[in-house]
DNA sequence: AAGATTTATGCAAACGTTTGCAATTTGTTT
DNA sequence: AAACAAATTGCAAACGTTTGCATAAATCTT
């Protein structure tokens, strides 16, 4: 609309005084006496007026935004049909605004694989949140030596040299299980990659479980999809027919690949098979019969990921940490 | 890991040539010979050098950065749980990045309802892609107005002075009741709410195609959520019973809400009543019964988006446009 | 071989903020 | 009322690129 897009400088001359007050007035710098403060923020509301962040990230070293990574394998589908992940990143969004910052959005197929230079270095971001470990925590080992702020959604128990937050993987892998034990199932199976980071957790806990209980532990090791979860339950009861009464899946859309696989042959859940998901997405609670499932507290853990990067910022050393996490007790597992 | 960053003062330094020829060489730029360029481009990188994106932001006006906002109504509950919602989200990054630009997320609770001046005036952005018509253009008309870069994602038939990228809704909502009429359903239900302008025109091709086949039509007006859903069927069916046949969900998960209501009084999919939904997310395959659904090509209108909004960028003026759509064809509907 | 082109490089001035320091105004104390 | 302290404001130098213009080097013409 206007003729030309108003700098600092036009703005300190309407308001006849200079340019470093309308910084500070504007900065909310206390410096400056509140009364010119208001007047002058009242000013630059009135002219639309808004600072080149271009500008300031030059003059400052600071850019505000933090990178958030979908670290995904390549060799595995979960990607953008997974909506947990993608609901993370939401609530991660929240949490960034809540403290200032905005969120500029990468995946892992990015041109470059060298994160500390291509959001760093280049002053994209002042730090990386990775979301999932994937299998290869190679890249990441790599920004966090090279010394970038950089926190990672995953298992917490991880042995790395930066902080990781995320479930106890362990203990829902345990409370699936024992759910399900108590549930009377007696042949439970594991569905899932215990290749992959915060599976692996899930399934120890598991295997204390099932352990602890004297029972028999079996694996169908599978990729975190719906459709390879599908096929190696189909798989398995073609070669050896229902073999199992309880199935712990290593994720919701897992656990609906079962799901799907067991109706089709009028396989009744929870009546012949008992089954426990992981995640408690929105369609854990609309599916039918409802998915029973371990709810993962995204809220409260994106709030804590922004946190330990801010802390990280202002040079602060920090540590990994475990969220709570919670059964979701639903039909698919209540006898 | 260096004692201090880079600066590409250093860089020409190094190579002995002066900040100009590396900046073009960085760049790309023809007007230094070839041999030159891919030395220094080598030398950049053996060195981890980057350039700083703020300083050269500030010098081009130009920051390849396009903001990405998913409008939501506040009202209604569809954010962060439709998959559908972020899985086109993922796609637009895709398609940004194909033409080397970064996406800055955010949603329509941010603070500044001034998009024009938070995203473009402060050099944030160079552009905006707005996800989502909602009830409410008013923000999306304003920034408009304002002359930013802009394009949307929702209805392409709303008359606006922005640009609309979006499937053929009219089409969609007929297709679907067509092959529902075509599955013998005789009472068709319309599930979702006519006055959000996506559904709207959903809404008026199922009304066509419910009149030229002499049947009558029935909106249950509900909020886009399964849950709203879930209760909305409940309640009809509490009230007036088993009084359809068929229903045309205008969402997956306002389908499975549905779905759930059904399968909970024994009612059976799709022999008593025939359920297409629309969206075509992934559960739509998982589901059992399967949900038939109306595709969205998600991939395309990405990269249409994207595609149009550069055009802008380059001072073209542009126009809405509509992406194909396609019913497929699962067990939900199958008689 | 000297001028006329073409090609490749360098100089230096922006881009619009922020901030240490100096300067000014205001308030307080004797 | 002078002397000092505290509260405000202004000056001007960065921050690290890009790019129009000038210059230098290489190539082509005659």
């Amino acid at each position: 609309m206007n003729d030309r897009k108003l700098k600092l400088a036009d703005l300190a001359k309407l308001a006849g005084v200079s340019m470093s007050t309308v910084s500070r007035a504007l900065n909310d710098n206390p410096l400056i006496k509140k009364e010119t403060r208001d007047k002058l923020q009242q000013l630059a509301k009135k002219h639309n007026f808004s600072l080149n962040t271009a500008a300031s990230r030059l003059r400052t070293q600071k850019t505000n935004v933090v990178a958030v990574i979908i670290n995904l394998d390549g060799d595995t589908e979960q990607s953008i049909n997974d909506p947990f992940l993608l609901k993370i990143v939401g609530e991660i969004n929240l949490a960034l605004n809540k403290f200032g910052l905005e969120l500029l959005l990468s995946n892992s197929f990015m041109a470059s694989d060298d994160w500390a230079n291509y959001f760093i270095n280049s002053r994209r971001a002042d730090g990386i949140i990775v979301v999932g470990q994937g299998k290869s925590q190679a890249n990441i080992e790599a920004a966090a030596s090279a010394g970038v702020p950089l926190v990672v959604w995953g298992d917490p128990k991880t042995p790395s040299s930066y902080p990781i937050v995320g479930s106890d993987n362990y203990l829902g892998g345990r409370l699936a299980t024992e759910h399900l034990l108590a549930n009377g199932a007696k042949n439970i199976l594991f569905l899932g990659d215990p290749g992959h980071a915060e599976i692996s957790e899930r399934h120890r806990g598991y295997l204390d479980a099932i352990n602890e209980a004297k029972a028999t532990p079996h694996v169908v090791s599978i990729d975190i999809t719906s459709s390879a979860a599908y096929k190696g339950i189909n798989q398995l009861l073609v070669e050896k027919g229902l073999c199992f009464d309880g199935i712990m899946a290593c994720s919701d859309m897992v656990a609906f690949g079962a799901m799907k696989a067991l109706k089709e042959r009028y396989i009744s859940i929870p009546n012949d098979v008992a089954l426990v998901g992981f995640d408690d997405i929105a369609m854990a609670d609309i599916s039918h019969p409802s998915l029973s499932s371990i709810k993962q507290n995204t809220q409260r853990a994106s709030v804590i990921l922004v946190e330990k990067l801010l802390a990280q910022l202002a040079g602060q050393s920090v540590e990994s940490q475990v969220v709570e996490i919670e059964l979701v007790n639903r039909q698919s597992s209540q006898r």
